[in-house]
RNA sequence: CGGGGAGUGGCUCAGUCUGGUAGAGCGCAGCGUUCGGGACGCUGAGGCCGGAGGUUCGAAUCCUCUUUCCCCGACCA
């Protein structure tokens, strides 16, 4: 590649457009460009560095014997209405109608797809296991796209749907896929941790995240700091029974609490610790179906935080959202601060539905709202004074909660959510009708897993774990060349002549190289090397005529070298090869 | 969808409150000087001020409607 022929616009100020640093320097280092919200044009070097990792996803996803096909983007109604989530999917599915008036959606996800394709060949156990996969673009219609490539609506997806005999094989094929994405995040060169994790809208009963740790990540991660542990926060169970409490019960006792609120506010008029103390929040569900909404109240310690995940799993819910302020009280006829478990009734005859987190059951004695304004009850117990419809693990983990699984001490961590693996099980070969005849000629459903893995999206996230002020520092097996020559004496035939011949050696040599052969100053020429992130830059100039040397630097550490020009191409070639596995195994 | 903000040359923004010749820096084109970390001088091109309607002698500026984008919350690869 010849700079000055090649369709890099770099700018050198920041758009306003963009917030966080992977949009910036993706804007900045002319690698995309913005169409509509949350839509974007991939420019040569951005397409480049998304082909790079499609490559290593593609040989991954081939070595763990997954097999490669395209799926259509644009999708029958029908066919999502066969599984019910043409409703339940929500606005996110991108509708519309075509001429004929027939109903369509562009995909954002291919379980109805590939089952469809699959029941109408797969007849026989001796068909499977089959593994399919695509590397293709999906639409999904976000409420808030951001940060440029790390939330689009429309990003490059790398899918794969697994088909089983059973739910032996199906883990099998699962661990297979696990493995694989360890193998396809490392050789992108990112630091990533594997977690468990929520299973969404997508469903299913099983599922791992990986996760790019990078302090811009929209997840957090909860890991312990003595075993392998790590979850998502919206997943992470709370193992550890409460403590049973055995303090006698005592009394109830109205006492007025005038304009204490919140939380810490009652606690510290009342000089109580905030685990003596019940919240009481009101939640508007939507259900399952999409179809009704009811207001449930949720009671966890005064000190804890309800995970609304957990929440909505519970119920079962399509959605839950916390009631405002004034929702609450048009809800349940008592304004927010004084809302207690007793006598809690939603006017005009309305039921609200209660639920507890595990530890409000083991709690004694405790504060609660009176339901009244200005007034709390003290020695409140559960059982005793009031009952609830289900106890259940609705909080969300803190710091000081034990680790699950040793019981070692947690930290928390922001990630990028990049791939998720998901066992579905029969969810959609039942809805579906995928079956196959087993040995016995017994007819069964398939069982399926799924993918994913955000092809775009890894590009934005290794720049987020990989950049500095002067711009991107690409892991070498993501860079869109893995050297720039800078020619910084044009009008020298001396220097053109030995730069020239760099290039043509290390072309010969399979290396991707960019030949600055722009009239521009030094300057300009620098800057745009280290915007780019380029691993390794070649400088040659005056310092050729003069010391008969040329500068190698390393992009990431600032390392330079001077050598003599018979002696970079070796050099580099070692570099790179040391630096990672990408050239070998092109 | 709720809450906040913004649309003015390719980019970053001023001008809007208080209506009166559309501006700056960067970028771009030409010439000259420069040439190892985004140089300097001179000359120049480029804008129906997001769109529609209104008020006014006169609107980037005031009013109404509309549209797009950005930021904060719920979704997800």
């Amino acid at each position: 590649m010849r700079y000055s022929q090649t369709f890099v616009p770099t700018l050198k100020e920041t758009p306003a457009e963009a917030e966080v640093v992977s949009h910036r320097l993706m804007l900045r280092a002319g690698f995309i460009r913005k169409l509509t919200a949350g839509v974007y044009t991939y420019l040569p070097f951005g397409l480049a560095a998304i082909r790079k990792v499609e490559k290593i996803v593609r040989e991954e996803m081939n070595r763990a014997g997954a097999q490669e096909l395209l799926m259509p983007m644009v999708q029958p109604a029908d066919l999502w209405r066969e599984t019910g989530r043409y409703e339940k999917y929500g606005s996110e599915l991108l509708r519309f109608k075509d001429r004929h008036d027939r109903e369509s959606c562009l995909g954002p996800t291919h379980e109805e797809v590939i089952t469809d394709l699959v029941r109408g060949e797969v007849r026989s156990y001796r068909q499977l296991p089959l593994n399919l996969y695509q590397i293709q673009s999906k639409f999904r219609d976000e409420i808030r796209p951001r940060f440029g490539l790390m939330r689009g609506r429309e990003f490059i997806m790398k899918d794969a749907y697994s088909f089983d005999v059973d739910d032996e094989q199906a883990g099998i094929a699962y661990q297979k896929m696990y493995d694989a994405y360890h193998r396809i995040f490392n050789r992108c060169g990112l630091q990533f941790r594997a977690v468990e994790a929520d299973s969404g809208s997508i469903g299913g009963s099983f599922s791992h995240e990986f996760m790019v740790l990078a302090k811009t990540g929209e997840d957090t991660l909860v890991v312990c700091k003595s075993c392998d542990y790590a979850a998502n926060v919206e997943k992470a169970a709370i193992k550890a029974r409460p403590v049973e409490n055995q303090e006698p019960l005592l009394e109830a006792e109205k006492v007025e609490t005038p304009g204490k609120r919140k939380v810490s506010a009652v606690c510290e008029f009342l000089s109580i610790s905030s685990e003596k103390l019940i919240k009481t929040l009101v939640y508007k569900v939507t259900s399952g179906d999409g179809q009704q909404g009811y207001p449930v109240a949720v009671l966890v310690r005064g000190d804890r935080e309800v995970q609304e995940v957990k929440l909505k799993n519970l119920l079962q819910a399509a959605e839950v959202e916390l009631a405002e302020d004034k929702e609450v009280f048009d809800i349940t006829g008592v304004p927010t601060g004084y809302l207690g478990p007793i006598g809690l009734n939603g006017l005009n005859g309305l039921k609200i539905k209660v639920v507890a987190d595990l530890e409000v059951a083991a709690m004694r004695n405790c504060v609660v709202g009176a339901g009244e304004k200005n007034y709390h009850l003290k020695n409140v117990n559960m059982g005793r004074d009031f009952e609830v419809a289900v106890v259940a693990d609705l909080r969300q983990i803190a710091d000081d909660d034990p680790c699950p699984l040793c019981g070692g001490e947690l930290g928390q961590i922001e990630g990028i959510e990049v791939g998720h693996i998901f066992k579905l099980g029969t969810v959609y070969s039942e809805a579906m009708r995928a079956v196959f005849q087993d040995q016995d000629g017994q007819e069964r459903p398939l069982i399926m897993g799924c993918y994913g893995i955000g092809v775009s999206r890894i590009v934005a996230a290794a720049i987020e774990q990989n950049h500095d002020e002067n711009g991107i520092i690409f892991p070498v097996a993501l860079a869109p060349a893995q050297v720039i020559i800078l020619n910084l004496g044009l009008k020298d035939a001396g220097i053109s002549a030995a730069a020239e011949l760099l290039y043509a050696q290390l072309q010969a040599q399979g290396v991707e190289v960019l030949l600055d052969d722009r009239d521009e100053r030094p300057g300009s020429k620098f800057k745009d090397a280290d915007l780019l992130g380029i691993p390794f830059r070649v400088t040659v100039g005056a310092r050729l005529s003069k010391e008969g040397v040329v500068e190698i630097r390393h992009r990431r550490d600032g390392l330079t070298v001077e050598l003599s020009p018979e002696q970079v191409v070796d050099y580099l070639l070692a570099q790179i090869t040391a630096a990672g596995p990408s050239l070998q195994e092109r």
